[in-house]
DNA sequence: AGAGGGTATCGAATCGATTCGATCGAACCG
DNA sequence: CGGTTCGATCGAATCGATTCGATACCCTCT
C-alpha cells in the first residue's frame, strides 16, 4: 500500500506494533509473551497489529540481551566435522543431546576448535557448553568458558573444577575385554587405538606417543587393558573408521616375529578394519585370530561378524548431558554421571591357536 | 580482596571496564574492537584493567542486537540427527559449509525441525539458514524465515523466491546411470529410493506415494531413472543407510514373477546394502544381478566391491552454500550454483544374464 | 456512598555494547 | 603568531525487547 514512503525493508519492531495498536510497548510484549495480566481484546488487538504489519516476532538477539539467555547450547568438537561425525558414538551422544536439551529453545551449535575456532569460543552466545570428544588445548578452553562463566559439562574427560562430568567406564570396560582374552588363553595381544592427540597420526604405540597424550577416552582404555597384558604393543589408527583399522590391523599383524593371537581395537570401527586385515591376510577371525572391540555399533550388514565388543550407551551419555546442562541452567549442582558398558559376547574371540 | 563487598557473581561489563582504566566507555570499546583511534598508552590501560576485573570481552549478545549480526548460521535438519548424519553426504556437506562460514564468527546451529523445533526456527538468532536435506514443511519454514529477514539458501529443493539454490544434477546423473544399464541390455530394472517423505516409512514405490513427496533429490532421481525406464517399479527405504537397503533389497529381489536383472539405488549406502541381499540370495554381482548406487562414497573397507555409480561433489556444494551465504550477508546477489556428478564405472554392472 | 481489592495498562529503567558527531589539544604551516 | 587540521577521546543516542512498580479503573461489600 504505502510501500513507497518505506524507503528500504525496515522490520517492524514491537514498539511499531504496539504504536499501531494503541497500547504501549510494555502491553504488546505481555501479549506475545503471554505472561502477565492482558484482556483477550487486547491481546487480539495487538496480534492483528503484528499481523498487518508482517511482524515475525520479538527479536532474539534483542530477547536474549534482555534475558541474558539465548536458548543455545554449544557443542565444541575436534576441528574437522567429517571426522567426528564418522564416528556413530559421536553422532548418537549429539542425537541424546538434541532430544534432551530441545526445550531450550534454540538448538545446538557446532563450534570447532580449530585456527580461528577461538573466535567462536569467545563470541559464541551460548548459555553453556558441552565438550565431547575434545582433546586440543581442553584446558584453556575450559578456562575461556569459565571466565564468560559458562555452565560447563564434559563428556569423558579429566575430571576439572566447575565442569560436570560425565564419564564412561573405559577402563573397566577394556580391562573387562582384555580379561575374556586372558581367559581363553591369549598371551600374545597388540592393541589398536583411537588417535592419542590432536596430531591423529598412524604410527606405532609408544611410550612417548601416551606420555604426551591428550585423549583421555583412549588412554583410559589403553590403562584397562594393560591392568591385564602390561606390556602389550599396537598402533594408533588416525581416527575411528573401518579405512584406519585396516591400515593399522595390516601393520600390527604384518609386524616381523610373533604375530598376536587377539587384537584389541578400541572402537568397533576399528575392529572391523582389523578383521578385514585379517581377511586379507588368509587369517581366519576367531580360529586363527581373535578380535575385540569397543562401543557396541550396530554392524549388521556392515560386516557378517557378531563382534565381541563392550556396548555402550551413546545416546544416554548425550541425555545425561542434557540433563546435566539443564539442572546447571536452572542453578542446581547436579552430580556427575558415570555410565557404565556392558559386555556382549560376540563370536570374534576364541582359543589361540594351537603353536 | 573486596569480595565481601560483592554479593554475587557479578560478571564485569564493558562499562565497569572503562570506568576502572579512567576512560569513558566508548574509548573502551573502541580499545577492544581495534576499530578506531586510540593511543597505544589507552589501550593498554584498558586491556590492564580488563584482566583485572577478569573480564571476558564483549557480551555476545549485546553485539549482536547492536550490530544486528550474530554471526551464525542456521542448518534446518530433519527430525532425528542421527539420520541426517549416519548419510555421509549431508556430514560433507556439513564440512564444507563449516569450513567455508568458519570466518563468519559464531558457527553452524542445528535446527531440528520436529515439533517443539518451530519454536527454534522463530527464535533462533541467525543471520542466515540453509536448509539441506529437508522435506517437511519446507515452505512453512521459509516463509517464517522469510518474514523474519533471514537470508536463505537451499541445497537441492524445488526453486524458490529469494532463496539461493544450490543444485545437483539429480535427473542427468540417474539418467545417465540409467542408460548405462539400458546400453548393457538390461529391460526389468528395480529401484530403491531415498524417503519420499518426512513419513519415512519403507514400502512398495506407488505413484501415489510419487504424487505425495516432498523429496525432491528422491524424486529428481526417480525422474531421471524413469525418462529411460518409464515404469520401473521400485522399494522406499526409509533412511540412506545400509540396513535399510538390505530390507528393500530383499523386498524387491524376492518379489514374485520376474527378478530384475538390475537395482538402481539411490544411494550408494542403500546399493551396500541391495548387494548384501544378493549375496544372502544366492546372486552374484554383477553375473546375475547389476547394482548401482548414487553419491560416490568411499567403500573401502565396507564393501569389496567398486560400485558403480555417480560421483556428487558434496564437499563442494557445502562451499557453495557457504559463499552463498556469505554473499548475501555481504548484500550481494549471488546466482544460483549447480553441479554436475560424475559417471564411475565400476565392476557391479555387468550385461544381463541370459534368460 | 466510600473503602477495599483486584485487574488491565502504562512509564521508565535496564540489559551491554556500538557508533556518530562533537569537543578538546596539539602539532603544523605560512 | 594565528588559523587549520588531524588525532584522540567523550557524550549521548540506539539496537529491541522485558519487567518492576505505579496508576487508573471497575466492581463489590458494608
Amino acid at each position: 500500500m504505502d510501500d513507497t514512503a518505506t524507503p528500504a525493508r525496515a522490520r517492524p519492531t514491537l514498539a511499531s506494533v504496539a504504536a499501531l495498536a494503541g497500547v504501549s510497548p510494555s502491553t504488546a510484549s505481555l501479549a506475545f509473551s503471554g505472561s502477565g495480566p492482558v484482556s483477550a481484546a487486547t491481546r487480539e488487538r495487538v496480534l492483528a497489529a503484528a499481523a498487518e504489519l508482517d511482524y515475525a516476532g520479538p527479536d532474539p538477539r534483542a530477547q536474549s540481551l534482555r534475558r541474558g539467555r539465548s536458548g543455545i547450547i554449544g557443542v565444541v568438537i575436534e576441528d574437522r566435522l567429517r571426522d567426528a561425525f564418522r564416528d556413530p558414538m559421536n553422532v548418537a551422544m549429539l542425537d541424546g543431546l538434541a532430544d534432551e536439551t530441545g526445550s531450550l529453545g534454540a538448538g545446538l551449535l557446532l563450534i570447532t576448535e580449530n585456527g580461528e575456532g577461538a573466535a567462536s569460543i569467545r563470541n559464541a552466545p551460548v548459555d553453556a557448553v558441552v565438550l565431547i570428544g575434545c582433546s586440543t588445548s581442553l584446558a584453556a578452553q575450559v578456562a575461556i568458558f569459565r571466565q564468560r562463566g559458562i555452565a560447563l559439562v564434559a563428556i569423558e574427560a579429566e575430571p576439572m573444577d566447575d565442569v560436570l562430568a560425565i564419564d564412561l567406564d573405559n577402563r573397566q570396560g577394556s580391562r573387562t575385554l582384555a580379561r575374556h582374552l586372558s581367559d581363553l588363553g591369549h598371551h600374545r595381544v597388540a592393541l589398536v587405538t583411537l588417535p592419542l592427540d590432536a596430531g591423529r597420526s598412524r604410527g606405532p604405540l609408544t611410550e612417548t606417543a601416551i606420555g604426551a597424550s591428550t585423549g583421555y577416552t583412549a588412554l583410559e582404555r589403553i590403562r584397562g587393558v594393560r591392568e591385564v597384558f602390561p606390556g602389550a604393543p599396537g598402533m594408533m589408527a588416525a581416527a575411528s573408521s573401518i579405512d584406519e583399522g585396516l591400515a593399522a590391523g595390516l601393520a600390527v599383524l604384518s609386524e616381523p616375529g610373533s604375530r598376536p593371537t587377539a587384537v584389541i581395537a578400541q572402537s568397533d570401527l576399528l575392529a572391523v578394519g582389523v578383521i578385514r586385515a585379517a581377511e586379507q591376510l588368509g587369517l581366519r577371525v576367531p580360529q586363527d585370530l581373535s578380535i575385540v572391540g569397543f562401543d557396541g555399533v550396530k554392524l549388521d550388514g556392515i560386516a557378517p561378524y557378531d563382534l565381541t565388543t563392550m556396548v555402550q550407551p551413546a545416546v544416554e551419555k548425550g541425555r545425561a548431558a542434557g540433563r546435566g546442562v539443564i539442572a546447571l541452567l536452572n542453578g542446581e549442582h547436579p552430580l556427575p554421571v558415570s555410565f557404565v558398558s556392558r559386555f556382549h559376547p560376540g563370536t570374534t574371540t576364541a582359543p589361540p591357536p594351537a603353536e
